[in-house]
DNA sequence: CAAAAGTCAGGACTATAGTCCAGAGTTTTA
DNA sequence: TAAAACTCTGGACTATAGTCCTGACTTTTG
């Protein structure tokens, strides 16, 4: 009847517990399995899988690369700096400079896409003429004078300046 | 046989020519079409479909989305922004405004995980002990004094200070 | 100790984002 | 003008990333 607090945890769950400590469905845990991103865990006699607290942030580190919109063979990839270990310093190095060059790149296009929209979000103010903003013509395209920027330069002579309809 | 530089380039072209223009497939962007991406563009008599600058421009426009992990989904979202200028200048605020605070999230989370990989590229001089750096090993969570920081405390006391095994 | 809840493997099924035909008509070009 | 290249629609097919189902077995709990 006492209600114990766990003050030494028990060092395996079962996959079901992990499932909810991470925010993913069973199935995933296995289909991950399958697919090569989690290691085979180690299984009592019935065949149960047995889980500890590093799976946890095994499978939360899955979830968050593929939120941001790795896939799982490039998550595989990121994965794979822990084995390149054994295969010496060096191959782990190679590889952390690739994916910061791929994240570089990925940061810059986005916080270009973010100012773009910062501009377009600033300069129609809520009121006024609506189709006044060059920024959102570019966004799909408009016929205008000059070619449409198009989300991509992010600080076109915008509306902040002076715009008016010819 | 005068080799004509197209000075006033022909208006209208076909759906091979934007294909090429924006690096994609023609199936590619009927099936744009057909899921909303893509208004229809104008037809001639035959049914053949005529696109001009624009559309290469809003095909890039998808694309560069894509790659930055969006889905076409929440790229419908981000065009939807030019259709929202009819109703209003309202709603492209407020639309814009969501954008930019999903976006801040994807680059403040990338920008983590860059700065983590840079830490791991650092640390490990591509000499010396293999599995000396913490981050490595909290990559997978190994077992380890500390609580693994798994890539996500972009700074932790990492390789770059004092570390020894044990 | 029996029912309820959880887990197993394997395979079928889903959504997204295309990609690839087939057969017919259209445009270009040699 | 005839062949080559292109485009049309509609439907089948692919890869990725799961999700769901079935029937049997295991563990928990009342």
């Amino acid at each position: 009847m006492t209600i114990r607090y766990e003050p030494s945890s028990p060092r395996y769950f079962a996959i079901g517990v992990l499932a909810r400590q991470a925010g993913v469905a069973v199935d995933t845990i296995r289909y991950y399995e399958r697919e090569g991103l989690l290691s085979s865990p180690h299984r009592k006699a019935s065949g149960y899988r047995q889980y500890d607290a590093k799976a946890v942030e095994q499978v939360r580190f899955i979830r968050r690369a593929k939120d941001l919109g790795f896939t799982l063979g490039e998550i595989k990839e990121l994965l794979a700096l822990e084995n390149d270990r054994e295969n010496g310093v060096q191959g782990v190095k190679a590889r952390a400079h690739e994916r910061i060059r791929e994240l570089d790149f990925r940061i810059a296009e986005m916080t270009r896409m973010r100012d773009a929209l910062t501009h377009l979000a600033e300069a129609c103010p809520g009121h006024g003429d609506p189709g006044c903003c060059p920024i959102l013509s570019a966004l799909h395209g408009e016929e205008g004078k000059e070619q449409a920027s198009h989300l991509e330069t992010s600080s076109s002579s915008c509306c902040g300046g002076s715009h008016m309809k010819s």
